[in-house]
Formats: structure tokens, C-alpha cells, sequence
RNA sequence: GGCCCGUUGGUCAAGCGGUUAAGACACGGCCCUUUCACGGCUGUAACAGCGGUUCGAUUCCGCUACGGGUCACCA
């Protein structure tokens, strides 16, 4: 059969050619080094941890470089489409600062490359395709799954390449009285592409990323558009990328062994080929061996570090030190620069995989959070704990002042407090503020005795005042040893220790179990100054009491 | 199994023919210190193996081993 007449015959409602899509979506208007990048999911509602690495690295290649980046949604599976994915993914880009200038948005799309969901892009797919046919570049394919299954058990058995090609590609030199025939019986067929490539043929490509790349020509007739129309990923790649102007295309390593058939591709449809940054995945250690992290993981979701409080920042600063090793570097050199200050840059990326390393992770964000205000602590605890943690939250949003001189204990300067790695660690950093959530605990050191802790705590109220400021207060409180045999000073008790029952240090210690019920505790004198003299009066009482 | 990618301490990693092989996390010790944390100092610990090329290989090449990825009308 004539080409032409077989494209008529096959799309017969495509009327659009590609000249008239070239002319649709015509060339970006940017600056010559402006970098187009994007991020294309398919609508599966699961976002990834591992993808926070792919769309940072875009983000960062665009907005870097004054260029553009959009979200481009893979729904040719409907299979997989699950609602309310979109909006769901949006939100979650957007808490890790991650904004998509253009594309799929919560209001729908935005920019004039779209649409921007490939379920709506069928005629622009088919145009391109049916030109294909027309060059004698595709042709139908009218085998069902139980003959392709079939035929690949046959390659098994024979130990042949498994794929639709050569002798195995029933359809594609096939009569034209069969197509005909085929076409007739209304059989649905498949597009494939006729591929040229021989496999003894190498490639050499450059991606960014791994660097040289030595690949063999695809010689697989793959499918390029499915029998409901929709077009597979490969083609639609090309398609979408040539019309959206995207110079970079960043992705995941699994799509390495497909970039032969792209090149092929684009090839063949006269487009130029993107440059490519092929990035590792994230891997687990498991039983000893790096393991991808699966959807089963818990870590792998990125939900999980929401709900446990890792303040987006934090996995932000993390992501950008897997990126690029030298960020930490940077980041010391410039504690209080934004992240988008950073030089980010490709070449510094690693070629291998790398372990997810929550001890690190927890490190990045310790730092991270340490580096933060207290208003901005306040407001972003309160944002979680509205979601996470209700009990926090009502603690929180009743006593806004009260709050922020909590978290303000030992925060600016050179050498901030760390005690705060997650959301999550609050309620127990901050309980012993609260009465309701303070626990007096009963376990006094066993190397004194209950007398001389009982003289401390009353010594110690008698004494205080909380007009005193931090010297007075701690004089008093060396006074008080100095009274009950302990040494004021521990320069004196450390050279002479047989002389005294203890320190004042130990008196401090029966003093902070009192106040706070724990062993640990941030600066006593703070702590005091915030919960006020009545409560602590009130709790030294309660422990003289139980004594 | 075929094809592709990777391999420096427990982890992340500098290095890009000649180095006492950085640094960070984790772990240990010491110091500072009213506790803790912070901070400072310090310690343990690595070029997967074997062959080449070279005056000289962690660095270049090959083979082996190990790890990962991929072989759909899924992305």
C-alpha cells in the first residue's frame, strides 16, 4: 500500500502536520545559556524521597541560569492514575521549595507550550506519528499480548535477544493485503517504529552526568504509540521536549538503557537531541548490600520525614550536600546565605549511587534548625504540630510568648543550642515547661544522702530571688555548698576532693532535678526565669516534700 | 543470562601520573564546663583483586570479582 494512503488509513482524523506544530509552539524567547528543564511524573500520587534529587538538580539548572522549568504530567497510563495525585505532588514540590514556572498547576496549566498533560496531547503525538508512516519510519502491529508473550517464550527457548525485530517482527514487512485484511477485521494494532540500528554498531554519547557512554544502536521495533492512540513514554519524550523547548533533560539512571531508541528517535523525527544528565538513584543498606529504596521502605516516601517533623529546609540542605559534595564546604564558609546562593554545578555531581544516611540527614537538619530564629522555630513547630501533633499544638498556640522564650534559650550567636533535630523532639524537649506535661521523677543521685539534698533545696529557696541576675543567682547556690560541706568552687574540689562531699556542681544537679525532673537540662537560670518564681517554688517544695 | 553503569575508611566524599591519600557524619579519648548540648584538640579506619602502560600508578588500559540498572502496547 501506498504510505501515503496508509497514514490517511490508519489516522484518518489527524489533518495537522508537523510544520503546523512547529509553528503552534514556536522557540523559547531566553537568554543563549538559559537552561529548560523539567520534571515529568506519571500521576501515581507517591512522591519519592529519591526524587527530590532529579528536581532539585532541575530547579537549580534553570532558575541558575535565568531559564525556565516546568511539570509536565505523564498520564498515558491511566492504568495508573490515581486522583488527586497531581495536586498532591504539586504541594509537596512546592514545601520543598521546589516551583515549577510553568505546566500543570492546581488551577491547571500555565504557559503557552501546553497542554501539559499528555492525555490531552493525542493529536499532537498522532501528527508527528503519521508523518512517521508516511517516511516509511513506522508501521501497524497487529499481534496481541498472548502472541508477543508467546514470541518471547520462543526467544527464551532458542536463547535468542528477546524484543520485536528482525525475523520476529511479524508485521513489519507485511503484505499490504494483510494489513488490509487486518485493518478490515477492525483489529486494534500498535504503532512501532522501524528500526535501522544495528547492535554491532556503538554510540558514543556524552551525558553529564556519567560522562562517556558507549552504547549499542537499538535495533528493537518499539512501540511508539499503543492501540488506544496514547503514545508510549520514548515517543512522547521526544514529542514534548521538542515542542517545550526543554534543553536538559534530567532523570533517573533506569532510563540509560532506553537512550539508544531516544537518540533513534529524535532522529528520526528531525529533532535535536537535549543534552542528558542521567542521575543515581538512593539507595538502602540492607543485609549488607545496597538496595534500591523500594516504595516499601518507609524512608522511601517523602510523607514519612514530613510527618516526622524534618523542617524542609533541612531536606533541602541535605539533598544539595548529596548533590554536590562541596555544598557543606560552602555552606560553613556561608552559614546565613540562602541555598540558592550555592554554585551549583553539574560536573561536581557523583557518577555512583549513594546510601541514604539518615544519621546525616539528622545532622544537616540539628544544624539547620540551630541556624533558624526563634520566631521562625515558633511558626514552623506550631505549622507541623497543627497536622502532626494537636496536644503540642494547643501548648503551643496558648502562650505564644511563653513559647518563643523557650525556643530562644541558647539560640543566636556563634555557638547555638543543638538540641532540636526534628518537630518531633519538641514535646519532650519542651515539657518540663508545662505543668500539665512535666514529670517529677524520683531518682536522686544514691552517692548522697536525702538529708544533705533536702538542706540544698530549702537552702537554695530560702535564697532565691528571682530578681538576681545570672552571677548573684549562682553565687547563692555557691553559698549554699559552701554551707552543707561541698565545694564552692570546682577548681578546689577537683585538687582536693577527700575534703568535701561534693561539689557544686552536685548542688546545681539536686537543684535541676527538682526544677526540670531530668538529670540534663538547658541552662537552669533560664529555665527558672521562664516558668516563673511560683513554680519553682512550687516544685523544689513538692521534691523537699518527697524526700 | 545479554547489554549498560559503578567500585577511595562503617557512610558521604576530595583527588583528576609523583600527596604524610583532604574534609564531613558516625564511633572512641582528652579539654572546656554547675548538667546536657555547643565548641576546641585528638584517635581508630580506605584506594575491591590481578595483570599491563610508565622512571613512577588511587589516578590510564585490560581482565576478574562484587554492587546497581535494564531487557513491556509501565513510566
Amino acid at each position: 500500500m501506498d504510505l501515503i494512503k496508509l497514514a490517511d488509513r490508519l489516522y484518518p482524523d489527524i489533518t495537522t502536520f508537523p510544520e503546523d506544530m512547529e509553528k503552534r509552539y514556536p522557540k523559547r524567547n531566553l537568554p543563549a545559556d538559559a537552561k529548560v528543564t523539567r520534571f515529568a511524573p506519571s500521576p501515581t500520587g507517591f512522591v519519592h524521597f529519591g526524587s527530590l534529587l532529579p528536581t532539585r538538580v532541575s530547579e537549580r539548572l534553570a532558575h541558575q541560569s535565568g531559564g525556565v522549568m516546568f511539570l509536565r504530567i505523564e498520564d498515558t497510563d491511566s492504568k495508573r492514575y490515581v486522583e488527586g495525585a497531581v495536586e498532591n505532588m504539586i504541594k509537596t514540590y512546592d514545601y520543598y521549595n521546589i516551583k515549577f514556572d510553568e505546566g500543570a498547576t492546581i488551577d491547571g496549566d500555565v504557559g503557552d507550550y501546553g497542554p501539559y498533560r499528555q492525555s490531552e496531547r493525542k493529536e499532537i503525538y498522532q501528527t508527528y506519528a503519521k508523518q512517521l508512516i508516511r517516511e516509511g519510519k513506522a508501521y501497524p502491529c497487529f499481534c496481541t499480548a498472548e502472541e508477543l508473550d508467546e514470541m518471547r517464550a520462543q526467544q527464551e527457548a532458542l536463547d535468542e535477544d528477546p524484543g520485536y525485530y528482525g525475523k520476529w517482527a511479524k508485521w513489519r514487512d507485511a503484505s499490504d493485503e494483510d494489513i488490509e485484511a487486518a485493518l478490515d477485521g477492525g483489529i486494534p494494532f500498535a504503532l512501532r517504529f522501524r528500526s535501522e540500528g544495528n547492535p554491532s554498531r556503538k554510540i558514543n554519547f556524552t551525558d553529564l552526568v556519567k560522562g562517556e557512554v558507549t552504547v549499542s544502536e537499538n535495533f528493537i521495533d518499539h512501540v511508539i504509540l499503543k492501540s488506544d492512540g496514547i503514545p508510549t513514554y520514548h515517543f512522547a519524550h521526544a514529542v514534548d521536549d521538542q515542542l517545550m523547548g526543554t534543553t536538559h533533560v534530567v532523570r533517573g539512571e533506569e532510563w540509560l538503557p532506553s537512550l539508544p531508541f531516544h537518540i533513534q528517535l529524535f532522529k528520526a523525527l528531525g529533532f535535536r537531541l537535549p543534552k542528558y544528565l542521567h542521575i543515581s538513584q538512593l539507595m538502602k543498606l540492607e543485609d549488607g548490600n545496597k538496595k534500591k529504596l523500594s516504595k516499601r521502605d518507609n524512608e522511601a516516601a517523602v510523607s514519612y520525614f514530613t510527618e516526622k517533623g524534618y523542617s524542609s529546609e533541612a531536606v533541602v540542605e541535605y539533598i544539595m550536600t548529596l548533590l554536590n559534595s562541596n555544598y557543606e564546604e560552602w555552606r560553613a564558609a556561608n552559614p546565613d546565605k540562602p541555598y540558592t546562593e550555592f554554585p551549583f554545578n553539574v560536573k561536581k555531581m557523583s557518577p555512583s549511587g549513594c546510601l541514604f544516611d539518615e544519621d546525616k540527614l539528622n545532622d544537616v537538619s540539628r544544624n539547620t534548625v540551630s541556624r533558624m530564629t526563634a520566631d521562625k522555630v515558633y511558626n514552623d513547630v506550631t505549622e507541623w504540630a497543627e497536622h502532626f501533633d494537636p496536644e503540642l499544638y494547643s501548648y503551643l498556640t496558648a502562650d505564644r510568648e511563653k513559647a518563643i522564650r523557650i525556643f530562644s534559650i541558647g539560640r543566636g550567636g556563634k555557638k547555638p543550642r543543638k538540641d532540636i533535630t526534628i518537630w518531633g523532639d519538641v514535646k519532650d524537649y519542651v515539657s518540663l515547661f508545662y505543668d500539665s506535661l512535666f514529670k517529677v521523677i524520683d531518682q536522686w543521685p544514691e552517692e548522697f544522702s536525702k538529708s544533705d539534698i533536702k538542706a540544698a533545696l530549702e537552702s537554695f529557696i530560702e535564697s532565691y530571688n528571682p530578681a538576681d541576675d545570672q552571677s548573684a543567682w549562682f553565687d547563692k547556690i555557691k553559698v549554699t555548698a559552701a554551707e552543707l560541706g561541698f565545694a564552692p568552687e570546682m577548681k578546689q574540689y577537683k585538687s582536693e576532693p577527700e575534703k568535701y562531699k561534693g561539689s557544686v556542681a552536685d548542688i546545681s544537679m539536686f537543684i535541676r532535678i527538682a526544677v526540670t525532673g531530668r538529670i540534663n537540662s538547658p541552662d537552669l537560670y533560664e529555665i527558672m526565669s521562664i516558668i516563673g518564681a511560683e513554680r519553682v517554688k512550687a516544685r523544689i517544695s513538692a521534691a523537699v516534700d518527697s524526700l
